[in-house]
DNA sequence: TACGGCCGAGTGGGTACTCAGTCGTTTCAG
DNA sequence: CTGAAACGACTGAGTACCCACTCGGCCGTA
């Protein structure tokens, strides 16, 4: 007798075997095979517990989903501002990171929605989170004065079009804008500051 | 005897050919059968232009590339803010836009440019010259004190990685933030104007 | 007749997915 | 307590399909 959650473990380690063939090959190059050798079983057995591979590539952004939500919202403290900096740390993580490949992953994926019933759910509540959590912060700042009178969302919504297309350029590319990037989005947090009453 | 640029006007076919089949299936599934029936010949006919599917397909990029510049351009006027503004109506093209999947195929292109050496090269002086083209009409901005004392490359650098996240993220997820992304790059190129004197 | 432009019909490699088992563990009759 | 049956998890060895690319030849024009 087991664990009744026997499948979801198994599920969950499917799930992070992509995460990790992902950040080795690409979209381009996964295949079951790959995921399979990460995860330490046969390539059959990924279909004792999935139907399709897409599935499993879905398992993968469900679970990535939960750990980005968790990542934007340790850093809402009481401070909008700095709250706003750290999101935008985070959103425009440069290829020297270590999860670099799932954010250039998760750009993959992005641009195969569009084809892929499948994929575009899950990548959707993941884009939709992202913008929540920045609607918030920016919410937050407005209300406390922190921020000019912004429209939160279309703030947010900027951002996070400029975070994605930062990891294609940066990526993969390879384009040497880093420090510019950087430093519009720097640019642009500032430009959303009150000014201090003059 | 026919002119010495047949070859040329072939190649220049076979790359709108590439550009219908890619807006109709979107790069993941772009096969040398669908670029075949857009030319209107055998498949086998476009080996003997080109050597690879790839070659094809880079060839649809230096087209793409000539095309994006000239309407970038055109826009140059002497007013820098109208220039600026027209610029990003054409970077932020939405969905119904009968380019659009011209625009999510880029897009596609780009996040497989990691690992395709053959595409790299065309899709990163394709995006040099929209970098260029921002930065040359930010710059007469600055001068001429239209907008604030910016930096006229990473402004540049910013709204261009906004435009291609936008794509995929109104385009090919058909995210409802059109409205929002909008605003914010509208507001975005009013908080570069410089203030009035007051 | 020669030749450039093009074609029909392959071919080989790769990959998602399947299926008939195997093996270790649990259940249970005697 | 024991042996057999049942079962759940998993596997090796396919299979069918797709797709980039090739090759020998055809055909209209010079």
């Amino acid at each position: 007798m087991v664990s009744p959650d026997m499948d979801a473990d198994a599920r969950e380690s499917v799930a992070l075997a992509v995460q990790r063939a992902l950040a080795q090959h690409g979209y381009e190059r996964l295949t079951t095979a790959k995921i399979a050798e990460e995860y330490e079983n046969s390539e059959a057995g990924l279909y004792y517990y999935f139907d399709t591979k897409d599935e499993m590539i879905a398992a993968f952004l469900d679970l990535a989903a939960d750990h980005i939500r968790e990542d934007l919202l340790r850093v809402e403290a009481d401070d909008p501002e700095a709250a706003l900096r750290d999101a935008c740390e985070f959103l425009f993580r440069t290829p020297d990171h270590e999860h670099a490949g799932i954010a250039v992953a998760i750009m993959e994926l992005l641009s195969h929605a569009q084809y892929n019933e499948t994929l575009r759910a899950p990548l959707l509540e993941l884009e939709t989170a992202c913008l929540d959590a920045l609607t918030d912060i920016v919410a937050a700042g407005v209300e406390q004065g922190a921020f000019r009178d912004i429209e939160p969302r279309a703030t947010a919504a900027f951002l996070l079009a400029a975070a994605d297309g930062s990891t294609g350029i940066a990526v993969a590319l390879e384009m040497d804008v880093t420090d510019d990037l950087r430093q519009g989005w720097t640019a642009y947090v500032d430009s959303l500051l009150a000014e201090p009453a003059e």
